[in-house]
DNA sequence: ATTATTCCTATCGATTCAGTAGACAATCCA
DNA sequence: TGGATTGTCTACTGAATCGATAGGAATAAT
């Protein structure tokens, strides 16, 4: 239900890095143009890097670059290498939770709001982002005036 | 993206008082029937009180009902008395939030996201969970078997 | 060498989370 | 009237998470 600013600033920087198409961006430039604190970004490029988002090379003309076309990175890919799996209740995923009683169908909202979830953050890629050309559907959900509310 | 326990508690126990049908259940009675810590639950029902969800009396004979029929309450109602807005970013909320660069279009997903959100939370009612008789558009998430893993 | 950069571990303070303790107030019943 | 039952309220605690920083080691280019 919240976002942290871990997702919030991988995101960021991972769209960055998507309009800078190939070039290599240091740290200290991608913490510029987002805004980021630069250490809190350094480790979380890092963490991209692990999860296999982003590659990077050290010394002069180093920097840090998608590891793969941005139109084959979704937001979902991003999110769980900064935060792990999507939408859980009290860490757990959804389909191991164990409601007794009244309360047995609670499980099956849980897995239609991360279905419904998924269906938004798989599909929307960097290369959407950072051309600012987001899929259809999503563009239905904006164009509601109540959704700004 | 995450659910509190505080939030799953709360949402059992309002459903466990649904299934009572307008008798008073006490606190302990409703610890017992989801095994959820008592005195945790307490506070958890004190801020349902506070927030017009349920109704309460002291006393023998006393306990918690619901304020409204099951039918009126949805799981948004109950989320946001216990845990505030939906779907915010860093705690604060999409419509609110600036971004820069290559960015800008982050906020229309974080807008999608909370739409669809609601599209769940906002329709399906405290009544439908205890019934276990969910909506058709969450049953139709909730058949493809994909969404379970 | 020097400089620019990533890599890595460790740490910190604040906040939130999950849960508990215990006194107090109302209500009912005998 | 008195006792049992139940909700009300404030305060607290220990653990985990969050957001962020420090500082040095490794690597690459000139």
């Amino acid at each position: 239900m919240r976002l942290s600013a871990r997702v919030d600033y991988a995101l960021r920087a991972v769209v960055e890095l998507a309009a800078s198409e190939g070039r290599p961006l240091t740290s200290d430039k991608l913490a510029r143009a987002q805004q980021i604190p630069p250490k809190f970004l350094e480790s979380i490029l890092l963490q991209l890097r692990r999860g296999g988002v982003v590659n990077s090379q050290r010394g002069p003309e180093g920097g840090y670059w998608l590891a793969r076309p941005a139109e084959q990175i979704t937001l979902a890919d991003v999110i769980r290498v900064i935060d792990g799996p999507l939408a859980n209740v009290r860490g757990e995923r959804p389909e191991r939770l164990g409601y007794q009683g009244a309360a047995r169908a609670l499980q099956q909202v849980w897995v239609a709001l991360r279905a419904s979830e998924r269906a938004i953050l798989d599909q929307v890629t960097v290369a959407d982002v950072a051309s600012g050309e987001l899929p259809d559907p999503i563009r239905a959900l904006v164009a509601d005036p109540a959704a700004w509310f």
